[in-house]
DNA sequence: TTGTACGCGTTATCAA
DNA sequence: TTGATAACGCGTACAA
């Protein structure tokens, strides 16, 4: 029966220790808090008596007075999506040396859902939040008035630059432009590519560094050869399945692909049509999802340093928080391209 | 200079609302509570001003009166895990349908850990836990009191079972023998078996139903043959290579991995050693990782349910906590075997 | 060294 | 229908 109160929970206040003692809730609060001027005596047994009555200190009550929660909110698409477990280890690492905690949550890439978490998060008074948003319009305006609020929010991923928050990401730009150029000098020159949504920061920002190589180098960029699709397996899948029903001729000698578990997709439908990879397609991905050196064949890709960006993001988070760095930047960690077998290549046959 | 008070947040609250508006808090509260018994017209006035005012409710107040945080903790010992992100989808996604959220927290397969983020929780006031534990003594104390504290828990995976807390795993020890006995069908006596830690509830449950196979089937239990080691990749490469060290002759010719990721290191080591699998050595393990199917050979392994696990959980947790389903129960999920190719086969050759 | 009063933002309760 | 008051548990500021 460890209940008196259905609708309360029974933890032992500081009053209560107070009482036991006859002594001030105040002085209890001194000792629980290592508050210097408490006596050395009473602040033993004080300590004793909480601890044998079970106290453990009301954080809801002192947020209440500090306006502070040692909670930050964490908005994520997909929690067990690909690389993003390996960046809320980075992020749990950090906060948690510096006695914060995450709540966690997913918006199954769906604003109307991001915009509901984060109310939820304000409305819990989170210290900051750590945002990869999917917001997929060019109407900044919930977050402009999120940071106007005050409110200490870093992006990391799928960033929005330069409304006020900082964001931490890779070089996707450079990095799909630097892997299609891998392809290119391998010889290929019919490129296809496979996107995610272009709204989102790195949809634009990879689709972006594809078509910069691909200029760069003189090629044509063909809109036959580039389908728009979901981030995820059945996204590349179905992407894929497009582009192979274009006559054989019509169809791209190699694909670019925005990450990897579009890659994986596209890699089944291209086997499902009886195709070789990379002897009748080549592909390459982005992300270096653990999967990447398992497929067959090994896919080609960019490594993509999640857990850093985890730890990167919460520092900076924190640091916002605390008012330490309070300076506003756009942090770009380096990926480097991870060469494997799907890629092949044309020279030298 | 979005902030007047550094130490405060600038947030709007009730009192300034109805300030604005010449009312009582408490005519606001009912307003935005949607209390019957406020005039409509008023209502309509107040909201509208607390919309235009950028007013949020303050859940750290409501907490602190109605002693519920809507949030609950889990706690997992390697959040970017093998099969934890699974499962930590399927608790976001009941806990989120209920207008709860989550606490995520990390151990580090570290008991000590464990205590401190726990005690953290507590401080919080979440409203109940999820808990995947790395105790690894008899020793159920903490545990005891934490639930005869009155904080609905509910173990998952890696259960204490038994002390007054619900337990969702999966059929742990039938679906290790269903493995073994898959293995010893297949012809193979030789069987070595890598252990996790036995002291945590998965580690002696798979054990146990490795044991009831060999005995069963009148094969002899070599010690010789059982290493344990930790739940990861590095776990099962050292493992294996102990194994490995034996003269020929008293190398199993098969083995029973604890967990996939167990697997996936011991069959690096026997590739090291240049031998094949499963001509050599052939090998099984349990989670029906991602990675799984990708392996070379793919791996023969139990399928675990990780998403329906978590969903559960949750779902059990929220009852408790909710005093619905109130009793306390031992869930046990179905397995089914996944069989692939690393197990080959001795018959018919 | 210890204690008292007050406020943090909210709601339950009772009074008007 | 609305308002005043007290309470949730704690810590700051001051007084004793």
């Amino acid at each position: 029966m460890p209940k008196k109160n259905p609708n309360k929970n029974n933890s032992v206040t500081l009053k209560e220790v107070a009482a036991e003692l006859g002594v001030s809730a105040m002085t209890v609060s001194r000792a629980v808090n290592n508050s210097p001027n408490v006596d050395s005596k009473t602040k033993k047994r004080i300590l004793e008596k909480a601890k044998k009555m079970g106290y453990t200190p009301n954080l809801v009550a002192k947020s209440l007075v500090s306006s502070k929660t040692y909670t930050v909110g964490v908005v994520i698409p997909e929690i067990s999506h690909s690389f993003f477990p390996d960046v809320v280890r980075g992020i749990e690492e950090v906060v948690d040396s510096k006695a914060y905690q995450i709540l966690l949550t997913n918006t199954s890439d769906n604003f109307e859902k991001e915009k509901k978490v984060i109310e939820a998060l304000k409305a819990k008074r989170v210290d900051g939040m750590l945002i990869s948003s999917s917001l997929m319009t060019d109407n900044f305006s919930y977050y402009k008035e999120l940071i106007k609020s005050g409110m200490p929010i870093v992006f990391f991923d799928r960033c929005i630059e330069n409304i006020g928050a900082s964001c931490i990401k890779v070089n996707d730009q450079a990095a799909s432009q630097q892997i299609t150029e891998h392809l290119i000098n391998l010889g290929y020159k019919k490129i296809g590519y496979l996107s995610g949504p272009k709204k989102v920061s790195i949809g634009k920002a990879r689709f972006d560094g594809f078509n910069i190589a691909m200029i760069k180098n003189g090629l044509p960029v063909d809109d036959k050869l580039i389908i728009e699709n979901g981030y995820n397996e059945k996204g590349g899948y179905d992407a894929m399945k497009k582009l192979l029903k274009l006559p054989a001729k019509d169809r791209p000698r190699a694909v670019v692909a925005v990450n990897d578990p579009v890659a994986f997709g596209a890699m089944d439908a291209i086997k499902d049509a009886n195709l070789r990879i990379p002897e009748d397609i080549a592909i390459v991905g982005f992300t270096n999802d653990i999967r990447a050196n398992l497929v067959t064949p090994p896919l080609t890709t960019v490594n993509q340093p999640a857990y850093e960006l985890g730890k990167k993001a919460a520092s900076k988070l924190i640091d916002t928080i605390q008012e330490k760095g309070d300076l506003v930047e756009n942090v770009e960690l380096i990926t480097n391209l991870v060469v494997r077998e799907s890629c092949g290549s044309l020279l030298y046959k």
